[in-house]
DNA sequence: GCACATTGTGCGTATATCGCACAAACTGAC
DNA sequence: GTCAGTTTGTGCGATATACGCACAATGTGC
């Protein structure tokens, strides 16, 4: 009867609401969420939150504590389901730690998910001086690392004045570009180059690279890395260019991370 | 009217139906599932399984190719969400690479999930010659390695007793045990010993190591390491477990990973 | 070509979810 | 101590939602 907007029969509203409260946890590194948080976060009704919670409690994806509900290690089963599928440990995990190796330097492997870039894998060789303690899943900025500025560069122009435009620019660094018009410059320039350059953009006094790995599919992935501001400088961050393309390059050879 | 086992009013049944579907992706390695092997695997009615992925397709967690659906790498944004609420980039993850790289072996951090050892972290220091290829969230069987040995040895016993009986045993290798009592008088040496053992049950000519991270929470925590047999032998294997032992002595000291 | 198996999807009906409203627990002020 | 205010947990009737049959379309072996 109500002319609602038409709720799509193909879609399982429950469904959708039980996933929100999911990644009501995503959000922020918490430490726990409380039923009234969660129903804010949400913006559900409170009894809805509940249903969605102890669902989930029950499946054992959270955890309940008193009034507080967390994360619980059984998520890492869904990662470790894409991880295998795409073949992570076998064919990109020990390239990415040969190269990480040869360089000296910790390299990553991002792909956009929505106005982030998302981690998919990191080579720690040794405790590399840059970790501000990301993570697999960790999501990093589009805007001012070298990671989601090539992962821009790789996608149609159109998408990212799409994204660029309903971004909220923040500033991580006082060097941090904010005209809108100055990123989508950098953008182009790092599609032209084939690499891209951040520097001190997003963490002070530290210079990021990234180069593309391909296959260009459905969706880009791009590795990166990153060192202190002035190690032997210009030399020092060529060598690691050529090092991050040739990692990119084994990494396409091996095939595996064929569009996801 | 009818007596059904009386849905319980808790639980959000189409909620918990969908996460059986993105649960299906998670027992094997698949390319990807179509619509009717989801409904197979999940025991759901095919319209069911149809709702269900295309919500989750519709949230972005699955990608759609033509009749085939596969995880997206979304998925990995709840592993970092809870990676980060229990600050692994930045407490566990630095103290596992440096004992790693002191030790030259790899580290793997896992705890009990189900009737498996699910890996919640994992120090690639120098690209180890045991790896199978295992990644974050993977999960290795409890009975004939010595990461689940030690978890079983840290839960309560009825609980071990429970889970042995309920499991059906593999024998992954020639010189895996296969009977049950003798799997748990294992368990129970490793207990008594503080630190478990398995020689070659699980991986031909590989000996793993594990002892306990704890503190004892609800959830028990255990590092562990591999090496091929024959590696200087007895000497070797003890100078490895010293330093398991100092790696989860300093885990401990660090906090983070309490309870989840 | 036919028969069989597999897959995609609309639609009426039964049922599972919604969210109000009440109750309980906690908080702090006087 | 009581009282007002806030936050949290939960039962229950109404109704919107998901179930799963049945049909259509596509793919596969003989």
């Amino acid at each position: 009867m109500a002319d609602r907007p038409a709720q799509d029969r193909n879609i399982a509203a429950t469904f959708a609401k039980g996933m929100a409260v999911l990644e009501a946890f995503a959000t922020e590194a918490e430490t726990g969420l409380s039923l009234a948080e969660i129903a804010r976060r949400t913006g559900q009704d409170r009894a809805a939150a509940r249903r969605g919670a102890l669902t989930l409690v029950n499946l054992g994806y959270l955890r309940r504590d008193g009034r507080h509900y967390r994360l619980s290690p059984r998520v890492l089963r869904l990662a470790g389901a894409f991880l295998q599928a795409n073949r992570f440990g076998r064919l990109v995990q020990p390239v990415l730690n040969h190269h990480a190796a040869a360089l000296g330097a910790e390299i990553t492997l991002a792909c956009r998910d929505g106005d982030g870039a998302l981690l998919l894998a990191q080579s720690n060789a040794h405790s590399g001086p840059v970790t501000q303690g990301f993570t697999l899943g960790s999501r990093l900025p589009l805007w001012h690392t070298a990671l989601g500025r090539m992962l821009l560069a790789l996608e149609p122009p159109e998408t990212m004045r799409a994204l660029l435009q309903a971004a909220r620019l923040p500033r991580p660094t006082p060097q941090a570009l904010t005209d809108p018009a100055a990123i989508a410059a950098a953008i182009d320039t790092a599609r032209a180059a084939g690499h891209a350059l951040s520097d001190g953009e997003f963490e002070p006094g530290i210079v990021g690279l990234a180069v593309p790995v391909g296959p260009p599919g459905v969706q880009p992935v791009v590795a990166g890395s990153s060192t202190p501001r002035g190690t032997g400088d210009a030399l020092h961050v060529e060598a690691l260019l050529r090092g991050l393309q040739h990692c990119a390059a084994e990494l396409r050879q091996a095939g595996g991370l064929s569009g996801f």
